[in-house]
RNA sequence: UGGGGCGUCGCCAAGUGGUUAAGGCACCGGGUUUUGAUCCCGGCAUCGGAGGUUCGAAUCCUCCCGCCCCAGCCA
């Protein structure tokens, strides 16, 4: 809705001129993820960029799990991507697709090659077929199998379908040309024996489609017009084109490749992920810390946000890493429109006010949001005894006015929302340090200017000591502190930031944050953003990003 | 040493022979501010290199340099 003049991408040029030749209608595309692990933010750039396209020209996309490897799929992770997907704001009108869906077509897609002479069962090993393969400059060799003929491949086909054939002795191979330059043309496997029962057809298969056999065909049965993917599966497209040319299909799908999404300090590959997840270095794949879609909302981070920075990034050809501060834009503008404020002081310090009723509470107000009245305003008790953030005062006098913008002893110091305070003296604990701050207020200062003669050398926030919400406050920093976790020497486990967590227990919030939900967003003034530990029982808030602090000390 | 792809400001990125080479992020100044936030104003590149074509090139040609992907019965 938001559409600036932006200019097109070389997928919408492609589109745009295959409408106006009339070669294309409808625009057709299509998010296949493969149901092996959750997703991240990488995904999330090709799912704003194929359901964006769709929705731009008024077209169709749908969502269709590549579940071709029953090896490494489950059903935990095709029920994790479908919310995640409708978590991110996206819909699609048709069902949501399978390619085992079509494993039926595929299967006689199989046969009818065989027949045309251009596919046969190889009964090479793993290891020899690699050796007939030959390498990146030399070209392969002939399979002794390559010429059987055509009845012989049908039968056996059959009977590795039936399970009557071990694992690893055949494939299907397509019969293309060992000589290509192009690996993926020396004549590529199309179905391989795997005894194992698949999540959605059960044990009905013995042998599973290879990618490249079913993707471009699964592309075509759906009538995708543009099928688009990320660069690595550029040497693939003249394979996706054989099976497109050579089989009768309902239509002719064409595969457009783009740059992937690299963010610096972290890591967006689901084997990674995947085992950051089964070595316990992380809680789970929604952990806040995780680049995935289930952890970032756990974090706090919103739908629109993943939308607006992926919107953001340019469909093009180069393969870049993005900076993670780019993201935390985002991040932080769409959280500053629409995060109610609020007030939590995460290390408590308690100041007496000597000239304030002991017995006394008043009710201040102060706007849910600075600019934006529809969010309405809340309430703040206030008590002769306040929490003030550790962090705010400081004994040292001779810090100055610019320097230090908080409460230092016989100084003045703004309450947000409430009254300008002095300190006057300190009481300390046995070990010395401070126990406890004794001041007063300034009368008459709650939503006036300061008196003459009073300058309060900043503003900070405060909660009632006597009325306010204990909660536990979870800050993450990047999870490796490496801006390449995985260049170099080495595993990417290795740079780890053993510090990504720090639990503060003890916090005090104002009071009416005791009924936040799971799903909400705040701005904790001067703090950061915050939102309700979904995972929690508890009061617990995630730290979603700080706010910016440009002053340097 | 094979094939495919890519190189424009610290990062992302427009640009498709004639523009003062967009914009965003980051950064640096200044203003407003009961959040050191937000907001506002201002600053910030000659296009990987070398030749060449042209009145004129980031855009065309040549050579060179660098980076990425492909040798799974993964996707």
């Amino acid at each position: 809705m938001t559409h600036s003049q932006k200019p097109n991408n070389f997928i919408q040029q492609v589109i745009n001129s295959d409408i106006e030749s009339g070669d294309v209608s409808q625009v057709i595309t299509r998010f296949p993820p493969e149901p092996n692990g959750y997703l991240h933010i990488g995904h999330a750039k090709s799912i704003c960029v194929n359901f964006g396209l769709a929705e731009q020209y008024d077209g169709v996309c749908n969502l269709r799990f590549d579940d071709t490897n029953p090896e490494k799929e489950d059903q935990e992770y095709v029920d994790a991507i479908i919310e995640d997907v409708r978590w991110l704001g996206f819909n699609w009108q048709n069902d949501v697709c399978y390619a085992s869906d079509y494993f039926d077509q595929l299967y006689s897609w199989a046969q009818f090659l065989i027949t045309q002479n251009k596919a046969y069962i190889c009964e090479l090993n793993a290891e020899q077929m690699r050796e007939y393969r030959g390498t990146l400059t030399q070209g392969g060799v002939n399979s002794p199998f390559r010429e059987r003929p055509a009845a012989e491949s049908l039968a056996l086909l059959e009977q590795m379908k039936n399970g009557e054939i071990d694992e690893g002795r055949m494939t299907l191979r397509a019969k293309i040309d060992m000589a290509s330059a192009n690996i993926n043309l020396r004549d590529p496997v199309m179905y391989r024996i795997k005894k194992m029962a698949h999540q959605r057809t059960g044990d009905r298969w013995n042998i599973y489609p290879s990618y490249d056999f079913a993707h471009g065909q699964e592309d075509a049965i759906e009538g995708v017009t543009h099928s688009i993917c990320t660069l690595e599966f550029a040497a693939n497209r003249p394979l996706y084109e054989w099976f497109v040319a050579n089989l009768p299909l309902p239509s002719k799908p064409r595969q457009y490749e783009f740059g992937r999404l690299n963010l610096n300090y972290t890591v967006t590959s689901k084997r990674k992920l995947k085992q950051l997840v089964d070595e316990k270095h992380v809680e789970g794949w929604d952990d806040p810390r995780m680049p995935t879609i289930s952890g970032l909302r756990r974090r706090g981070v919103s739908a629109q946000s993943i939308r607006d920075f992926c919107n953001s990034l340019a469909v093009a050809k180069t393969d870049g890493v993005v900076d993670m501060a780019q993201f935390e834009h985002f991040i932080r503008d769409d959280l500053n429109n629409n995060a109610r404020r609020a007030m939590c002081v995460l290390d408590p310090l308690l100041v007496t006010l000597t000239n304030y009723g002991a017995d006394k509470t008043e009710q201040f107000t102060a706007p849910g949001h600075p600019n934006r009245d529809d969010l309405g305003e809340r309430r703040l008790p206030f008590t002769h005894q306040v929490y003030i953030d550790r962090n705010d005062f400081s004994e040292d006098s001779s810090l100055s006015r610019k320097k230090f913008k908080r409460l230092v002893i016989g100084d003045y110091v703004r309450l947000r929302s409430a009254y300008i305070i002095r300190a006057d003296q300190v009481k300390r604990d046995a070990s010395g340090e401070i126990s406890e701050i004794i001041g007063s207020i300034v009368p008459d200062t709650v939503g006036q200017d300061a008196p003459e003669g009073i300058r309060p050398r900043g503003v900070i926030h405060w909660v009632s000591a006597s009325s306010s919400a204990d909660c536990t406050v979870k800050m993450y920093d990047r999870l490796f502190n490496k801006a390449a976790p995985d260049a170099g020497e080495g595993s990417f486990l290795d740079h780890i930031n053993p510090e990504s967590l720090r639990i503060i227990k003890g916090c005090k919030a104002e009071i009416g944050l005791a009924s936040a939900c799971a799903g909400e967003h705040y701005q904790f003034e001067r703090e950061g953003y915050f939102t309700p530990d979904s995972k929690s029982s508890e009061l617990v808030f995630n730290c979603t990003i700080g706010l910016r602090d440009n002053w340097n000390s």
